[in-house]
DNA sequence: TACCAGAGGAG
DNA sequence: AAATCCTCTGGTA
C-alpha cells in the first residue's frame, strides 16, 4: 500500500526518467520510469507527405499514425515521439509550421503531467490508510519598522508542530526564557537549520503553512542565502523552488509536498477577512491566542520575561492552528487531488475551472479524444469580449409575508447538461433530424450519440448517489467522514461544468452550451412558476433556481405542505428523468426588500439573511448587527416600534463616541493594481496612507479601514484600523452612511411611506429620539 | 441629479 | 485565471 505525493523527471545521457515519490506504510520509495517518452500529436493536411517533412528532424524517436476522435469526427493524426520533454516545445512550433501540417496538439502539456494522464496514476490514492506525516510550520520575523525586509530583518524565530505531536518554537538571544516547547539556539542560522533538520528527522510527508507560498519561504529562502544555508527540504535533498503562479508565487519541495492553507481556505470560506485568527475561529468557534504584531520588535527588544513568553507562545499556536486547519481541510484536496488525478500540489492551488480541465483530459485520453488546444491569450480575450444571458431572477413582492415555501432544482445546471447532452461535439449536429428540439437559442443537441462531458458528468452524478447511499447504511464515523468528503468533492467538480464552458481559457470551451443551459434553466424555472401559480401558490420570489410561494388566505401550515407536495408530485412527473424539483423548506415569515437581498424566519425562529448589509464584509458590524437585530424585531415580533427603539439607542451609543473601532472596521478587497484605478475608493486611499508608513499592500489584500474625523471627504477620512485610536471616528458618516441605511431599507419595504421614512431618518439624524 | 467605477453578494 | 445577474456606495461633473 502507498500512496503517490509527488513526481518530476530528471534526464541522464539524454535520457528522461521520471521520479515517482511514494509513501509507504514503512518509509517512502522512489521509483523511476525509463520508458515513457514525451510526444505530441501533429493534424496532417496528407499524411504521408507530413511524414516526409518530419524526416529531417533528428530529435524524433517515433511517428505513428494513429485515428483518434476530434470534436464531431474522426481524423488520422501522426503522434511524434520525441527523446526529451524540451524537444517538444523546440519541435512544435517548427512542426506546426510545416506545408502539411494543419496544427499540432497535446503539444504544451507538462511532461509530468503527460506521464499522468498516460499513467492512470492516482496521486494521494490511499492517503488515509499509509499514515502520512504532516507537519505545520510559521516565522516571526524581525519588524521594527512594520514590514520587514529580508535585506535586513532576521528570522527571529520558526514555530514547528506534527501530527505526531512534536511541537516546537526555535529562536536565539533570550536564554533565560524556560518554556517546555522553546529551544534557544544559537542564531538565526542555526534555527533555520534545525528546522530543516527536524523535518528530515521526523520524515515529514507534506510541509503545510499558511502563506507559505507568498511570505514564509520567500523569506526563508532569501534569509537562507545571505546565512549561506541551502534549504534543502526536499525528500533526495534539493533546495525549495519558487515557481510563478499567475500573479502569485508557488514553493514547491521536492517529493515532500508544500500545501499552502492560505488559498484554500480563501476558496472554501466566505469571511470578512482571512488571518489564521479568522479562519481558526471560523472553524474551531474559539479564538486563538493573538499578540499585536506591531509590538514584536519591542519585544523581542526587551528583557520583558511575561511578553516574551507571550510573543513564543503565540508563535507556536500559530503553528498549532495551522496544522489543525490542515488535518480539517486537507481530507476534500486529496479526494479533489484523487478525481482530477492532480499533484496535490497543483490541485490544492487549482481553481474549479482548471480542475474540471484535468478531469477531462485524464478522460479525453481514456476515451482516445484529442484535446483541443489552450486558446492563445488573443483569443481568449476575443472570448471576454461577448457575454451571453444568464439567469432569470424574479421581480420581488417586496414585504413582509407568511408561510413561505421554498422550491428549488437538485442541481438545476447539471442535470439540463446531461438531459440535453449538451456538448461542444452534439452541439447542431448534422446528423439529427431538423426537428430535433431546440433550445430558446436556436441551438440543438445530438440525440445519436451520447456528448463527451455530459458522459463524465453522468458518471460523476451515478458515483455521488451511490457514495450517499453508503453514506446513508454507513455507522463509522470516520468512514462516514471519508464518504462525505468524497461526494462533497464530486458536487463542486459536477457544479463547475456549466462555468467551465463559459470560461474563456477553457480548452472544451463552447459559449453555445453555456447559453443553451442557462436558456433551458430560464425555461424550466419559468414553467415552475407558471404552473405552481395554477396551482393556487403566489410566486413572491424566485431566482434562477428557486421559487419561493405562498398560499394566499390559507393559514394552515400542514395544509400548505401538502399543497407543495401535491405539487411538486404533479410537476415531476413532467419533469426529464435527470431533473427534479424538491420541497427546500418551510418558513413562518420572511421579507423581502429586492432581487437578491431578503430575510426569512425559519421554524426554530432563526434567522436567514441573503444579501443584505447583514451578509457583506464591505459594510461595519454596528450597521449589521443593528439592522440584524431590526430584522428580529420585525420577523419575530412584527414590531416595529420595537425597531425605531434599537435604532434609537445604537444612534445614541454612536454620537457617544464608546463605539468600539471593531465595531467600526469596514473590509474591502484591493482588486486589481494599486496604480490602474480610475476610481480609488476609500479602502484604496486608506491603503495608500498607511503605506507611506511602511505597510505593503497588494492586489487580493483586504484593507479593514475607519473612518475617522481627519479630514473632508470619506476616503481622506479612512484609515486602516492600525493607525486608529479608540473613539475617533465619524459619528454622523456611522449614523447616516452606515446604520441609517441598513435598517431604514427595511422598514421602506415594511411600506412606510417615502415621506415617513424621511421624518423617521430625519428625527434618528437629529437624535430627537 | 445622473452617471460611472468598484465591490461583493446570490444562485 | 468557472459563469451572469443584481444592488448599492462614493466620487465626479
Amino acid at each position: 500500500m502507498k500512496t503517490l505525493l509527488d513526481i518530476d523527471y530528471v534526464t541522464r545521457d539524454d535520457k528522461v526518467i521520471i521520479r515517482l515519490f511514494y509513501k509507504k506504510k514503512d518509509g517512502r520509495e522512489i521509483e523511476e520510469v525509463t520508458d515513457f517518452k514525451p510526444y505530441f500529436y501533429a493534424v496532417p493536411v496528407d499524411t504521408e507527405k507530413l511524414k516526409g517533412e518530419l524526416k529531417k528532424f533528428d530529435r524524433i524517436l517515433k511517428i505513428e499514425k494513429k485515428r483518434m476522435v476530434d470534436m464531431k469526427k474522426e481524423i488520422d493524426v501522426l503522434k511524434i515521439t520525441v527523446k526529451q520533454p524540451k524537444d517538444v516545445s523546440e519541435l512544435r512550433d517548427k512542426i506546426k509550421n510545416l506545408e502539411y501540417c494543419k496544427e499540432v496538439r497535446e503539444a504544451a502539456i507538462p511532461f509530468v503531467e503527460r506521464y499522468l494522464i498516460d499513467s492512470g496514476l492516482i496521486p494521494m490514492e490511499n492517503s488515509e490508510e499509509v499514515g502520512l506525516r504532516i507537519a505545520a510550520f510559521d516565522m516571526e520575523v524581525y519588524n521594527p519598522r512594520g514590514e520587514p525586509n529580508p535585506e535586513r530583518d532576521p528570522i527571529i524565530m520558526i514555530s514547528y508542530a506534527d501530527n505526531l505531536g512534536l511541537k516546537r518554537v526555535w529562536s536565539y538571544k533570550h536564554e533565560n526564557i524556560k518554556l517546555d516547547f522553546l529551544e534557544i539556539l544559537k542564531d538565526e542560522s542555526m534555527i533555520i537549520k534545525k528546522f530543516i533538520d527536524t523535518v528530515n528527522e521526523q520524515k515529514i510527508d507534506i510541509i503545510t503553512s499558511y502563506n507559505g507560498d507568498n511570505f514564509d519561504f520567500p523569506y526563508l529562502k532569501d534569509r537562507a542565502s545571505r546565512l549561506k544555508i541551502n534549504l534543502s527540504l526536499g525528500i533526495d535533498g534539493s533546495v525549495i523552488k519558487l515557481e510563478r503562479r499567475g500573479m502569485n508565487l508557488g514553493a514547491r519541495v521536492r517529493g515532500r509536498p508544500h500545501i499552502d492553507m492560505y488559498p484554500i481556505c480563501r476558496q472554501v470560506f466566505n469571511l470578512s477577512r482571512y488571518q489564521l485568527e479568522d479562519i481558526y475561529l471560523e472553524i474551531f468557534g474559539r479564538k486563538k491566542l493573538d499578540i499585536d504584531v506591531g509590538e514584536m520588535a519591542k519585544v523581542w527588544n526587551s528583557e520583558d520575561i511575561d511578553g516574551l513568553k507571550k510573543l513564543f507562545e503565540y508563535s507556536l499556536s500559530d503553528a498549532v492552528s495551522t496544522l489543525e486547519i490542515a488535518m480539517t481541510l486537507l481530507p476534500l484536496q486529496y479526494e479533489l487531488s484523487r478525481i482530477t488525478r492532480d499533484l496535490i500540489y497543483e490541485s490544492s492551488r487549482s481553481g474549479s475551472g482548471q480542475r474540471v480541465e484535468s478531469l477531462l483530459m485524464r478522460k479525453a485520453h481514456e476515451m482516445n479524444i484529442l484535446a483541443p488546444n489552450k486558446p492563445s491569450d488573443r483569443l481568449a480575450e476575443e472570448r471576454q469580449r461577448t457575454s451571453y444571458t444568464g439567469a432569470y431572477v424574479v421581480e420581488p413582492i417586496k414585504g413582509i409575508h407568511d408561510n413561505i415555501v421554498l422550491f428549488d432544482f437538485r442541481s438545476l445546471y447539471p442535470s439540463i447538461l446531461i438531459s440535453y447532452n449538451i456538448d461542444p461535439s452534439t452541439i447542431d449536429c448534422e446528423c439529427c433530424p431538423e426537428d430535433n428540439y431546440k433550445t430558446p437559442t436556436q441551438h440543438y443537441f445530438c440525440k445519436k450519440k451520447k456528448g463527451f462531458i455530459p458522459r463524465i458528468l453522468s458518471e460523476l452524478v451515478t458515483k455521488r448517489i451511490e457514495i450517499k447511499k453508503k453514506l446513508r447504511e454507513e455507522k463509522d464515523p470516520e468512514k462516514r467522514r471519508l464518504l462525505d468528503v468524497e461526494q462533497h468533492a464530486i458536487k463542486l467538480l459536477a457544479n463547475s461544468a456549466y462555468g467551465y464552458y463559459a470560461f474563456a481559457r477553457a480548452r472544451w470551451y463552447s459559449k453555445g452550451c453555456a447559453e443553451s443551459i442557462a436558456a433551458l434553466g430560464r425555461e424550466y424555472i419559468h414553467k415552475t412558476i407558471r404552473e405552481v401559480e395554477n396551482f393556487g401558490f403566489k410566486v413572491v420570489y424566485g431566482d434562477t433556481d428557486s421559487v419561493y410561494v405562498i398560499k394566499p388566505k390559507e393559514v394552515d401550515k400542514e395544509k400548505i405542505i401538502d399543497d407543495a407536495n401535491s405539487f411538486l408530485k404533479k410537476i415531476n412527473e413532467e419533469l426529464p428523468e435527470a431533473m427534479e424539483l424538491e420541497f427546500e423548506g418551510f418558513y413562518p415569515r420572511g421579507i423581502f426588500i429586492t432581487k437578491k437581498r431578503y430575510a426569512l424566519m425559519d421554524e426554530k425562529g432563526i434567522l436567514i439573511v441573503k444579501g443584505l448589509e447583514t451578509r457583506r464584509r464591505d459594510w461595519s458590524n454596528i450597521a449589521k448587527e443593528t439592522q440584524n437585530k431590526v430584522l428580529n424585531a420585525i420577523l419575530h415580533e412584527k414590531n416595529p416600534e420595537k425597531a425605531a427603539e434599537i435604532v434609537k439607542g445604537v444612534v445614541k451609543r454612536i454620537r457617544k463616541g464608546d463605539v468600539a473601532l471593531r465595531d467600526l472596521a469596514i473590509n474591502t478587497q484591493i482588486t486589481k493594481g494599486l496604480g490602474e484605478y480610475v476610481q480609488p475608493g476609500p479602502h484604496i486611499l486608506a491603503a495608500k496612507k498607511a503605506m507611506k508608513r511602511g505597510y505593503e499592500f497588494k492586489r487580493g489584500d483586504i484593507v479593514t479601514y475607519v473612518v475617522t474625523k481627519k479630514g473632508v471627504s470619506i476616503s481622506d477620512k479612512a484609515r486602516i484600523i492600525d493607525f486608529v485610536e479608540e473613539g475617533d471616528y465619524d459619528a454622523e458618516y456611522y449614523i447616516n452612511n452606515q446604520v441609517l441605511p441598513a435598517v431604514l431599507r427595511i422598514l421602506e419595504a415594511l411600506g412606510y411611506s417615502e415621506d415617513e421614512l424621511k421624518g423617521f431618518g430625519k428625527q434618528m439624524r437629529l437624535g430627537s429620539f
